[in-house]
DNA sequence: TTTTGTACCTATAGTTACTATAGATATTAG
DNA sequence: CTAATATCTATAGTAACTATAGGTACAAAA
């Protein structure tokens, strides 16, 4: 049996973070030790490095939960685990254009700054005068 | 003289959230009007239009309030500011490399899976075995 | 066996940047 | 003047944790 501590160590998830989890009922209330610390079996580790492994990669809590409901039903088409796999890919490269986006920006505002005092400073102005922009966001 | 709507309307920032930054002393209190109404100049429509655009850009509240400190003081060089504006491109372009990471990954994931029900999908599969990424994230 | 140090327990509050709600008052258009 | 809309304050909720305080359990050394 795993203490809450060795969990965290085989995991990558911090201590609070799996009493947050179990809160928020994303892993079960395990075992108990006679002075009532947590005790976990490797069913509790593969959950939590599920969770982790799901967490790394952006996923919501509420997309972990749905995912970790469809895993528990083997006989269910995967379609709906596959929508939530491809809705979160959207979703990942929406925010990397619109990151980009943001990237010309700051290149444009840094690389145009060659006053030396701030009432010249072309950092301060662009942000001053949103006409200065390329694009309009 | 603006209402806080008039100001909302005019900078895009909503109406609860221009009080909020009036309670983090982003923007300064307005007067009132007889009845206890905000009523905005045009020097706190600059303010406002210059806190929204540092934000669309992702700036934190936190280096808005350093650049709003340094375009006080006109006769200031303008390295901080720079600094601040060069520190946020570059977590921009850090950002930006971690979700193509990411990104290659769903796409591994989710192109991968060509089973039917979920005891042979590769997204389930996937998240509960580390082994199988490519990268170790 | 006792001590000592670390790990663990619960409960609560803080983080960021807002958003939502409730119940009361002000302003404005017709 | 009335009705509709806008505004006011104060409080709580959001996501996903993180930090803190005050107390208990456990494991290894003396």
């Amino acid at each position: 049996m795993l203490s809450i501590g060795d969990l965290s160590r085989k995991t990558g998830v911090k201590v609070p973070t799996i009493r947050y989890y179990e809160q928020m009922k994303l892993v079960t209330a395990p075992e108990r030790s006679e002075g009532n610390q947590r005790r976990y079996s490797i069913v509790e580790l593969e959950r939590l490095t599920f969770i982790k492994h799901a967490r790394d990669l952006g996923l919501k809590i509420d997309a972990i939960r749905e995912l970790l409901d469809l895993s528990a039903h083997p006989e269910q088409p995967c379609a709906d685990a596959n929508r939530i796999a491809e809705d979160h890919l959207a979703a990942t490269r929406d925010r990397i254009a619109q990151l980009q986006r943001l990237e010309a920006e700051l290149v444009r505002i840094t690389e145009g700054c060659h006053g030396d005092s701030i009432k010249d400073c072309y950092v301060i102005q662009s942000l001053s005068d949103h006409a200065l922009c390329q694009d309009g966001h």
